[in-house]
DNA sequence: ACTGGTAGATAGTAGCACTAAGTACCGGAG
DNA sequence: CTCCGGTACTTAGTGCTACTATCTACCAGT
């Protein structure tokens, strides 16, 4: 049985994300760690390593690669321009998406 | 380059449907043309046609084929108990994402 | 030598919205 | 009478995304 959240973060994850990255640069293994204290516990690990290849090859995203005191070097995001225009563009649909919602909730149909 | 609207509808549109058959049975071209009417213009018919088989398959409404004065019998869906439980579940779902897109979104971080 | 925590990569799967094309029925314009 | 447009539904195929599962790699402590 499909998992209800597993579909809605579809298109949402992604700007959670880069929502994260804007705040400061930071690598897979720290996102996934802040998301699930976030209270997204159930976010599998490889989802975010797959999201991160995908925006890196978008151009969202610079990465700088640095070794770690603890296992295999660290591949820090740091959001750039474009990723931050793609954000803008995150937060205004995800608003309209969330008004309507809303509205709709509220026996506002009609 | 995929829609951030459409990702983002991944999941949602399915209790999008699903509360507007709360209010009153409806059948497809209807809520289609409702749906557009609240502003998610870019819908394609297809989509919802597929949506609604989709949720009958699995039990969340029941089907009344009536004889439409214009055109091909309508297929009026209505939720039933069921999809009635299924509908709370996913408002508890999108709270959940909405409260900590929100909290994210003001910093709330750390 | 072995376990456990840190860090990342990847092949395969399932689900969903979209595209595009089609069927079927009816009324009115030409 | 034929054609067009609006109503109403169907379906095959595509692309994108999150998940599962498994793998590599490094290091510290026991």
């Amino acid at each position: 049985m499909a998992n209800l959240m597993t579909e809605m973060l579809k298109g949402t994850l992604e700007g959670i994300v880069l929502q994260i990255l804007s705040g400061q640069p930071a690598y897979g293994y720290e996102i996934t760690a802040r998301l699930r204290a976030n209270g997204f516990t159930d976010i599998a690990e490889g989802t975010i390593y797959a999201l991160l290849i995908r925006i890196e090859k978008r151009g969202l995203v610079d990465v700088d690669k640095r070794p770690s005191e603890k296992g295999p070097p660290r591949k820090v995001y740091s959001l750039n321009a474009l990723g931050q225009d793609y954000l803008n563009e995150f937060w205004r649909t995800w608003s309209f998406l969330a008004e309507h919602l809303d509205q709709l909730r509220n026996g506002g149909s009609r």
